[in-house]
DNA sequence: GCCGGAGCTATTTGCC
DNA sequence: GGCAAATAGCTCCGGC
């Protein structure tokens, strides 16, 4: 049977009875700095919808926004790209 | 099903020929405050990375760790059992 | 307390104990009809999946495929309307 | 992190003047074949929608025979099992 | 006729 | 780099 855990086998030994509560300290450091992340991540994406519902309100197209978004996270080379691929698709389906 | 744009959504009446320049503000103010978040985002991500390498810098097992903070997230209304959870865990590791 | 089936209260009387195998056979017959059909839809889906991932295979872009069949499904009005409004907006941001 | 094409997906040498008009008739092969298949699935969703409103005729919740649905959906390993709750909700409803 | 909720589709993120 | 699970957005249905 594998190991969950990496290497380092001193530090999960049985020989020293604290190691269990420094390794649990340790385990929820980690465990709470990347949850403590993940709600930061979440607050902001509740954040990224209200700039949305923003738009929306001030009149704009949510989806075309999302649109102008995504194009300029495109390199001009790969708009470009796109941009010819889709032509060239709709070109040969005579659209 | 699905329709690319919204029905109404110009908001461009064709009587004030000066409004495209004050929406171009506007949708800028947009566009730019949602990226702005977006990269907020990514460099909270990369911030998670880096709790999950030094974590594993220190031994332990990443795939172990995601494991532990999803369970945790399964029960987040009872924070005393996910805590006896991820105690259990830990013993049963040998940590 | 309202109750959950509609008003007829003579198809729910327990005065026929016969009533409820004829309305379990009934209710059945609705429920597998449905399933039934929900089923095909299935079949239906993984159908399109497959045509996706033959385009695929033969070296097409499925979301530029995406993007063709969402175009034709828009009306030439809104179509040419969907790309004026795209273009108003990226135009207002100077791309 | 998104982008709107699929980076290497041309499947257009210039060597050969002639394959747009090969890839047309290809690229329409598998748009309509797609698009037949979102015709029948939307005969399909028709078609329930039609038992929904019969079993509504014949006195029945739609909620509850959603509800029903979603339970057997739930366990379709064990059909056996969902037809005893199927039993117990209509038992239950004095049905 | 409008609002709220649910189901489904599509995109994104993490894993192999 | 491809695949699969998770998440977010969209659309539709039912209820008020």
């Amino acid at each position: 049977m594998s190991r969950l855990v990496n290497g380092d086998e001193t530090r999960q030994s049985d020989e020293n009875p604290t190691s269990t509560t420094v390794n649990g300290a340790e385990i929820r450091q980690f465990v709470e700095r990347h949850e403590r992340l993940e709600a930061e991540k979440k607050d902001i994406t509740d954040a990224q919808k209200e700039v949305m519902a923003e738009a929306k309100g001030r009149g704009y197209s949510v989806s075309v926004l999302r649109s102008v978004i995504a194009l300029r996270k495109l390199s001009p080379d790969d708009r470009a790209e796109a941009e010819a691929v889709l032509e060239m698709y709709t070109t040969a389906l005579g659209m």
